[in-house]
RNA sequence: GGUCCCGUAGCUCAAUGGAUAGAGCAACAGCCUUCUAAGCUGUCGGCUGCAGGUUCGACCCCUGCCGGGAUCACCA
């Protein structure tokens, strides 16, 4: 099948730069792509008279079933050429050739032009990268970016679905400061309202007392506890209601004609605990106290709170975050009357005849949108555009991301087109990097049927596995307690984090707490324990004392090797596109590509009994290259690497 | 109903508009006297939801359908 259009063109010219003695003077291999698409570009540009924008033409590797390093597309010139497109590869091939003494040689397969450079190239762009800590990092740019990445309720502890927004933000900050950004990553707590005041309500009620300390139970599970507590006391109280003279006077007077008393009573639920119930009642004058500053009830919040953050700091310890700035409702949910007072001015509010204020964003293909109410009081939105001000005031970054579920994309939207029309400086530089909720194989996590994946029940469960698996395989043994739980844990988060950051942000995904942290196979461990094989190779090197200077005299590179320079290379245009997409699952693909092709290369090539000194060396040189990159990869979906496994 | 997102192997996921749509899991069959087998190799598995269109070339872009989800609150 390959007849008729495979050939090799590799003895054109050859015996003049055969020589290896002489290194090559080569361009460094970042460049050299570059250099490329411009021979590409003049070559077609003076063979057929037409102009082409190099940065247009179209360069990626070679699919490992051809012969070559990088392939050239060649279709986009067969028009102007007005020639086969086999006959245009041939005589841009050949040019190209000429023009760049660092490719050796080239064939063509149907329209693509696959061209191999020198041995010498690969060489010294392993030289150069493998001593080289920032590889793949971009200098700074001067661009500011503020990363709001979790945004919990104090009500209750943090689960699976916070575990990916908190996963998605760390990773999305870390891929943008490396390639250049000033980061600043935010939080804002919601930590006021009713659903606080309902835990802060039970407590008072049931709790007798009970502190983290006395009970033995981590803080925000002990106010999650007493929230469940009081929806279940609530549920009591309406059932025993419905048994009531009253409840039966009013579903006879309100009930559809097709209600049974059964879907009556569930739909009435809110009204009555807004209008009947005795709970409902007293978590209102709570929440009014609260408003009123009342001592004794800020008080009890201020406890409160306390113990859920002691909470929420030892689940963000566990999963390797932290924040440089934190954003409490309670200090902004104020917010934003001056700029509603301001768009009024410039007209692009409106006030209805009851005093409230809207936008009208029709034309935009949204709705009218309601942003102050009739008696003054903040909306969501209200605190959304005054607290983006003041991220803005505070920091004065130029993009702001805030990653939230995609249950919000309308909220944002709005949010951001309300900015643009009020003209605020940053209004274009907001983003909403929206990602698909988790649900488990049964669908959505629910807490009323209490299938709610709890994030430390989470991380303790996949540390559990990782240790499990070590024990079957009894590699770590010999190690040391604390340094084998180091390590466990490490493999455990790793599956953890690696799993979820592999998917694109934008799709659902579907979590199945039994199957689905595997440690075998498309893993986060897989990863790693690439990197502990390397690592086990790095200490025998240093221990024997290898030098890795004469791995420039090894000749000829291999496949398996090869496969690996080339993806060592992409490494930093995979850091772009993340940090350009918003998109840790490409630096997490990536990272798997990566490894996959070591462990082949691990299996397929022998490294300490490698034939040639020059062969150990240059084997040891590119495995310390591939250990880095993995290890700087991972790094930046906030894996680290264990050491043994 | 309007708007937006998603439909790829039994399952979980890949594929800057480019070559024969790839991995892992599951199932089956192999590979440790050798640098850690959490590895490697092979077999099995597909009308990329359907139908048109644009293009030299479409999983990808456009249109229309069909499924699934989200949202359209003076909740956050």
């Amino acid at each position: 099948m390959f007849s008729a259009n495979f050939y090799f063109c590799h003895s054109f010219g050859r015996a003049a730069r055969k020589s290896r003695d002489t290194p090559l003077t080569t361009a460094h291999m970042s460049d050299i792509l570059q250099k490329i698409q411009e021979a590409v570009s003049h070559s077609v540009t003076a063979l057929y008279g037409e102009p082409v924008d190099a940065s247009k033409v179209q360069i990626s590797p070679t699919p490992p079933d051809f012969t070559g390093d990088y392939s050239v597309v060649i279709f986009p010139f067969v028009k102007m050429a007005k020639k086969a497109p086999d006959v245009v590869a041939g005589e841009v091939g050949n040019l190209v050739r000429e023009k760049v003494s660092e490719i050796k040689g080239f064939n063509i397969v149907k329209g693509f032009l696959n061209l191999e450079l020198e041995d010498a190239c690969w060489r010294n762009f392993l030289q150069e990268t493998v001593g080289n800590a920032h590889y793949g990092r971009r200098p700074a740019n001067g661009i500011k970016v503020m990363v709001e990445y979790s945004s919990p309720n104090t009500n209750k502890p943090l689960h699976l679905g916070h575990i990916r927004n908190i996963l998605l933000g760390w990773s999305c900050s870390k891929i943008l400061e490396a390639t250049g950004h000033e980061i600043v990553r935010s939080q804002i707590v919601n930590d006021r309202g009713v659903a606080i005041c309902k835990s802060m309500l039970s407590w008072k009620k049931f709790g007798e007392g009970k502190t983290p300390e006395n009970s033995g139970v981590k803080g925000d599970h002990l106010v999650g506890d007493f929230y469940v507590l009081f929806e279940k006391k609530t549920k009591e109280e309406y059932d025993a209601w419905q048994e009531t003279d009253a409840a039966r006077q009013v579903y006879e007077a309100q009930h559809k004609p097709t209600q049974t008393e059964a879907v009556f009573f569930k739909e009435f639920k809110n009204k009555w605990f807004n209008e009947y119930s005795t709970l409902g009642t007293e978590v209102r004058e709570m929440l009014r106290k609260w408003e009123a500053n009342d001592p004794e009830t800020i008080d009890l919040w201020k406890k409160m709170n306390g113990w859920v953050y002691q909470g929420f700091d030892q689940t963000y310890s566990d999963l390797g975050v932290s924040f440089d700035k934190l954003y409490y409702e309670s200090n902004t949910y104020l917010l934003g009357k001056d700029i509603v007072e301001d768009g009024l001015k410039k007209g692009v509010l409106f006030k209805k005849e009851d005093g409230s204020v809207w936008i009208d964003l029709t034309d935009a293909g949204y709705d009218q949108k309601l942003v102050l109410r009739a008696d003054g009081t903040s909306v969501y939105i209200t605190q959304d555009l005054g607290t983006a001000k003041m991220r803005y005031e505070d920091f004065g970054c130029d993009r702001f991301v805030y990653v939230v579920a995609d249950e919000q994309n309308y909220h944002f939207q709005v949010l951001f087109e309300i900015l643009k029309r009020l003209e605020e400086p940053y209004a274009n530089g907001l983003y909403h990097l929206s990602y698909g909720l988790v649900e488990l194989p049964g669908g959505r996590m629910k807490t009323r049927e209490g299938t709610v994946v709890d994030a430390d029940d989470l991380i303790t469960e996949v540390i559990r596995l990782a240790e499990e698996q070590s024990n079957e395989q009894g590699a770590l043994a010999e190690v040391p307690e604390e340094q084998r739980s180091e390590n466990l844990r490490k493999v455990g988060l790793g599956a953890l984090k690696f799993f979820i950051t592999k998917v694109h942000p934008k799709k659902k995904m579907i979590f199945n707490p039994e199957e689905s942290v595997d440690l075998q196979g498309q893993t986060g461990p897989y990863i790693q324990y690439s990197y502990v094989r390397i690592n086990g190779l790095m200490q025998r090197m240093a221990k024997e004392g290898i030098d890795l200077s004469i791995a420039n005299a090894y000749d000829p590179i291999q496949p398996q090797e090869k496969a690996l320079l080339i993806a060592l290379h992409e490494y930093p245009a995979v850091l772009l596109s993340a940090a350009e997409a918003y998109d840790p699952s490409l630096v997490a693909n990536f990272c798997y590509d990566l490894a996959k092709k070591y462990h082949k290369f691990w299996h397929d090539l022998s490294i300490f009994s490698a034939d040639h000194a020059a062969a150990k060396a240059f084997r040891l040189q590119l495995s310390k290259c591939v250990g880095q990159v993995l290890q700087s990869g991972m790094d930046l979906l906030g894996v680290d690497m264990p050491e043994r496994m």
